[in-house]
DNA sequence: CTTAGGG
DNA sequence: CCCTAAG
């Protein structure tokens, strides 16, 4: 029953970006779109959190409309455009929405055994965060123009992981819906000074967004007006000019070809979301480590940027986090008031990280990073998909797959 | 061209 | 992310 709301309230605020984008909708994905569609399907029975959240954002929904209507007067398409989709659950919600998924995340920690089982379950935390993170970025990018200084830092900071969205999430949400309305005034004055920097945030808000939104689509299968946003997105973009533009979704920037190509592949970071993480980690299970270009030609198809080295750039950076905050994330990230300072990766992926680790530690290493930590011998949990596929996963070098 | 490794 | 070296 839940579940029927959410799914109604999504397609209420599909049917409204439509109608501003629907003239361009955009292809591919599909991959992406399918292979977390799958990750989403499944789980309906999982937990009731997920559908828990989603119904919060939604009670919220209507409050928040009004405010952005207000508050965002300066650039209402853009908010509605880009914010759309996301700033449904966010503002108000932003705080209560945080607490639970954290709460959620501790849970899973806990019950981890039990949702390790299916995968999905990670999959599913993941999912729920990855949607928080853009929503605190839409949240943001339309108050902070005051604020752009902390926002900016926080965005900039954030390693090229997932964490740097929850950084900058739980930083901010608090004062979001004051810091909208003192913008609105300030605006006018800073707009040009907070130009640049806001710009940038685009960019980390969209290396967030795009691959984000794509989890969200499979739920309402005809959602494809995301990327769509990302060309609404571009008038407001004063400066940024093809960084931006490349810096949409996926296929979307071959299709915008804007000025030229030399911005195809971004210079700076595309931001890794959490579906990506995934996506890769899964890859490597089934593919096992050292074949990027084949996870990279079978899961990232649709990514036009990710290339085979980024993918293993990445994974490297997953393994030396993953064993970097070991056992306990949380006892790291405190510290201070800095309430959430970093929220590095949900617990299910970092156990997949972890377990994958052991199982074909990457190249030239042999045991020494997670051997620091607790090794759990491979007959404690079989991640169901890394176990049995792993050993032939290095062998099968053939390329005989496709 | 792909991967590994260092910056 | 970028660049280089090695297979």
């Amino acid at each position: 029953m839940k579940t029927d709301r959410k799914q109604h309230l999504i397609k209420k605020l599909c049917n409204m970006k439509r109608q501003r984008v629907d003239q361009s909708i955009v292809p591919g994905l599909e991959d992406e779109a399918t292979e977390v569609a799958h990750l989403l399907a499944e789980p309906k029975s999982e937990h009731v959190s997920r559908d828990g959240v989603l119904c919060f954002g939604k009670d919220n929904l209507e409050k928040h409309l009004k405010m952005e209507d207000f508050s965002c007067a300066f650039d209402y398409g853009w908010k509605i455009n880009y914010g759309g989709l996301d700033s449904i659950h966010g503002q108000g919600g932003d705080d209560l929405k945080l607490e639970v998924l954290d709460g959620l995340l501790d849970e899973v920690d806990e019950v981890d055994d039990i949702h390790a089982a299916h995968d999905i379950s990670g999959a599913c935390e993941d999912f729920l965060l990855d949607i928080e993170f853009p929503e605190k970025h839409s949240v943001l990018d339309c108050g902070p123009r005051e604020g752009s200084t902390l926002r900016n830092s926080s965005s900039e900071s954030h390693s090229p992981g997932f964490s740097g969205s929850s950084n900058s999430a739980g930083g901010i949400s608090e004062s979001s819906i004051p810091t909208v309305q003192e913008s609105n005034s300030k605006n006018g004055v800073l707009g040009n000074m907070v130009s640049c920097d806001l710009h940038r945030n685009f960019r980390s808000k969209y290396g967030c967004q795009g691959p984000v939104l794509d989890t969200i689509r499979p739920t309402i299968e005809d959602v494809q007006d995301l990327d769509v946003s990302d060309d609404d997105e571009e008038p407001l973009e004063l400066e940024s000019d093809c960084e931006f533009s490349a810096s949409e979704s996926e296929d979307q920037h071959k299709r915008t070809k804007r000025s030229k190509t030399a911005c195809d592949r971004r210079k700076h970071q595309t931001m890794w979301t959490l579906a990506e993480v995934i996506k890769l980690v899964d890859g490597i299970a089934q593919y096992g480590v050292g074949r990027w270009t084949d996870i990279k030609r079978l899961l990232f198809a649709s990514s036009a940027y990710r290339t085979p080295v980024d993918l293993r750039d990445k994974w490297r950076n997953l393994l030396r986090s993953s064993s970097a905050h070991g056992h306990n994330r949380r006892e790291l990230q405190v510290q201070n008031n800095v309430k959430h300072a970093v929220r590095p990766l949900p617990k299910p992926v970092v156990r997949r990280i972890r377990e994958l680790a052991t199982i074909h530690p990457y190249p030239r290493v042999r045991s020494s990073k997670i051997s620091s930590v607790d090794y759990v011998p491979s007959s404690k949990q079989p991640t169901t998909k890394v176990a049995p596929v792993y050993s032939p996963a290095r062998n099968l070098r053939g390329k005989n797959c496709c």
